[in-house]
DNA sequence: CGTAGGTTTGACTGATCTCAAGTTTGGTGG
DNA sequence: CCACCAAACTTGAGATCAGTCAAACCTACG
């Protein structure tokens, strides 16, 4: 775990580094871009739908959210994320908000211009070719998240939910599936999978029950990965081995 | 509508224009780009989940569609496709298709190298930013799917993809939504918001009740769009005035 | 220790699915 | 041009998964 804010950005810059090979002088554009860093508690908004914003958002420590609102009150999460993701890249090229974004846990994160991060994309294809590639599995995993709300079972969906959120926590450095408890409530995973809090507990209570994973007060952990990937249908090609 | 495929060429051109200002110079890039032209019949898949992919398809005449299937045989749409969308601008750099391609009605399309799309984004910032904006809308749609399908009622989620769809077609220059008939069937809608044939024709029948929708024979046409609007919540904000 | 907010449980309801039997449609060949 | 066929669409009846409502229970926090 990095113990400070310089060397969690860090970790994006490892995270661009998997998606298109970089030289030195990429690293150190990234490195060099001005940034400050921030710390929110949980809940905290970084942005509500309908803003207008020009800063975008690395994720350096903790979890986080993006959601859209209906008009009748109804919440839809449509991606977590991990520590090494930038939350709305595509603020370098749209304006306006078209989700809020929302911290779960404590997080650290840092802003960084946005017109900044055009500019290197410009003068540095590889970062370009890395960060665009960012953009594209980003919409990759909200098709998956399509398909799972649309076509899973209450169950499937859940464990399809939590099978992305630990392959790609793995992929940032973070533990194994097994390893840590997870940080998203009942409320959020109902929210995320278009169910209701009272269903995703009896499914978590079902998983639980046979041993797929293990709840202690208000925090739950994965026991059995290969069981939960088989109730999930899980298949990680579309996460293009971002993960 | 445009009576040959160099014609049909162009409305990609046109949408490009509305997504970032281009120079003279950057239409001409396009145009020079080296391309053939396909006809394919309706059903007929351009490219199928696990594929890999070398060129870009644009649609030029027609309507098509994006799809995900589940290994227990379920199915689910994640876009439809107007005239002059670039169908799968993500194998510019992701070559494993995450997803299938399908004709809906007869299409005429053109196949365009990735490798060339690729090549004029670096030297012509005006069309990278205008392609890259396109990837970032299609990213910011399928968001808005996964709140449709997560959130939203039977009726209102049928009434907002069709909203969707007749605004894109608006947009691409293809009449007004109450203009012309859908293409698309109830198997197809269902497909596309996570419903069954049979309650998606439940629910086409209480919009042709109220006389939302009129339907005739194996079509159907928007006959009070106003009021499709409002059952749907529709707000376009989500396209990014890509519409 | 008291309170507020989220979680859990139970009983009931209802939206959507499933299954299966018609019906329409568009294509095909005589 | 008409009869036939397959495929898709419709319709109805019954089943079920997930939602709603409401009460009780934690848990964290002041």
């Amino acid at each position: 775990m990095p113990t400070n804010d310089k060397d969690s950005f860090e970790q994006v810059i490892h995270k661009l580094d998997r998606l298109a090979s970089l030289e030195e002088a990429d690293r150190e554009a990234m490195r060099s871009l001005p940034f400050s860093t921030h710390i929110a508690p949980p809940h905290h908004h970084l942005l509500r739908q309908g803003d207008v914003e020009t800063d975008c958002f690395v994720l350096l420590q903790g979890y986080a959210c993006r959601y859209k609102a209906t008009r009748t009150g109804g919440r839809q999460i449509v991606s977590f994320h991990v520590p090494g993701d930038v939350l709305n890249l595509q603020h370098m090229l749209l304006t306006r908000a078209d989700h809020s974004l929302q911290a779960i846990t404590e997080i650290h994160f840092a802003t960084v211009s946005a017109a900044d991060i055009k500019q290197i994309t410009q003068e540095r294809p590889a970062l370009r070719d890395a960060l665009w590639r960012d953009t594209l599995i980003d919409a990759s995993v909200f098709r998956e998240w399509v398909l799972n709300v649309g076509r899973r079972t209450a169950k499937a969906r859940i464990a399809h939910m939590l099978c992305e959120f630990v392959t790609r926590r793995e992929a940032a450095g973070l533990g194994s599936p097994e390893q840590y408890p997870l940080p998203m409530s009942p409320a959020q995973i109902a929210d995320a999978t278009g169910l209701t809090a009272v269903h995703v507990n009896r499914m978590l209570y079902d998983l639980a029950r046979d041993g797929v994973i293990h709840r202690y007060k208000h925090e739950f952990a994965i026991t059995d990965w290969p069981r939960l990937r088989q109730i999930a249908e899980f298949d990680a090609t579309y996460l293009h081995a971002a993960a």
